[in-house]
DNA sequence: CGTATGATTGAGCCTACTCAACTATTGTGG
DNA sequence: CCACAATAGTTGAGTAGGCTCAATCATACG
């Protein structure tokens, strides 16, 4: 988590130390294994250090909603901070390892290290116009659009930790999460995929996603990238 | 705003010299006025001292997503805090004044003020977990469960500030607002709006909403109260 | 090799949309 | 105060796109 920190501001060793002790933590995870409920009591954030994971809740119609997938160095939790319960279900797509730490050790940092505070301030307030993005293109976007935008989201995230990426990722959801994730049945998102492929816009490859038509793609779904940068002009001095 | 965090913890003098400073600035808007939009160069936040206003996108295919209704006491922006441009467009529905405040300002506020810093964070926090709420009833449920979802979120932010309201309210939006903030067309809200007062759960009176079967109402859409309580227990002394 | 999971494809249906006409309400200026 | 315009809401008819159900094909794994 420090190294996508880094990224954006510079860390003092001070409080470098204090964001160790996040990371002191550590439990593994095994692939489809749940790792919270919605409902449960909640008293602990996570940091991913490597696997996929996705958030996600149960409709009252029988029906699941994916909210958000997780990559290595998120802080997976912060919408539940406001509360004593989970919220939403958490699942390992992958087998991978996350790094619990309470609550209770944000208050340091809150207390003595205000530009991590307003950066994690940031990121919560970047999270939240993520979803809003997802909300765009999951409630009113056409079957095409909405992949495309869950695609490129990945791709845009994954290019933080993995800068000589390139194009291609692997995709270790299945059509049903995808689904689930963007508002589709997993019939409808195998059409579409079919679709897309045959139009020349991705491909895919052994477990793989291409993106061929990255400008194509990013216009039919109105992308904009909310890694790339974030504004860290009113932070305070450390 | 500060009668809205008092809600949540005791407030300091020091804490309320603070928080005044971001309300000295006033500024009136007047019905149907557009106070910024998406893409404009992004320094204030806002804070709402009365009136209805909403946040909204416009799609692609020249549709318009409304992502959510502020009312007196909300702070306006917080997504936007990432970002040196706004997200989205915001507007006035009615007549209303907002206190604008430079986001510089919480500069002074993460260093001196932790528990409010705090208190902040647990908020924008809570914004995210709505957004959610949002996310599934806009995405994936029947138009009635929609409807239902939507007065319930303004009925549980509006008792906050008015506790002894009652379960009517004046609801200032028309029925295109409607649908544009639960992805439904004017027609659709019409004609669910008549199922649901034939059925009795609700009534239309003088442009104001009673809700007359709460429980079914709560029932059908999975409504969880996100503005009762927050968990302020891991907050720092003050 | 057999089983389980996942992906593809086809047929028919259903629900919210579009288009369109009409009614109701609100607001404004003469 | 009335006439007119503009905005908002209602209702009907027909359409279309994504869903459901179901069968088949592909792949991975023990």
């Amino acid at each position: 988590m420090v190294a996508k920190l880094k990224h954006y501001i510079d860390i003092t060793d001070a409080e470098h130390k204090l964001l160790g002790a996040l990371e002191k933590t550590e439990r593994s995870t095994s692939a489809g294994e749940e790792i919270f409920a919605g409902g449960d009591v909640n008293k602990n954030l996570f940091v991913v250090k490597y696997g996929w994971l996705y958030t996600y809740t149960n409709l009252p119609d029988g029906g699941r909603l994916v909210v958000r997938v997780y990559h290595a160095g998120d802080i997976i939790g912060m919408p539940a901070l406001a509360f004593d319960h989970h919220t939403v279900n958490l699942r390992a797509v992958t087998k991978g390892c996350l790094c619990p730490f309470p609550k209770s050790e944000l208050d340091v940092i809150v207390k003595r290290a205000p530009r991590i505070t307003a950066l994690l301030f940031t990121i919560a307030a970047r999270e939240e116009a993520i979803l809003v993005d997802t909300l765009r293109a999951a409630s009113r976007m056409r079957p095409e659009s909405r992949v495309a935008h869950l695609l490129l989201g990945l791709h845009a995230r994954l290019k933080i930790t993995n800068s000589q990426m390139g194009n291609r990722f692997r995709l270790p959801l299945n059509q049903t999460d995808i689904g689930d994730a963007i508002g589709l049945t997993n019939v409808t998102v195998s059409r579409t995929f079919s679709i897309m492929e045959k139009k020349g816009l991705i491909e895919r490859v052994d477990g793989e996603i291409i993106l061929i038509d990255l400008c194509e793609l990013e216009r039919q779904c109105d992308f904009q990238d909310r890694h790339a940068a974030m504004d860290t002009s009113w932070f305070p001095s450390s």
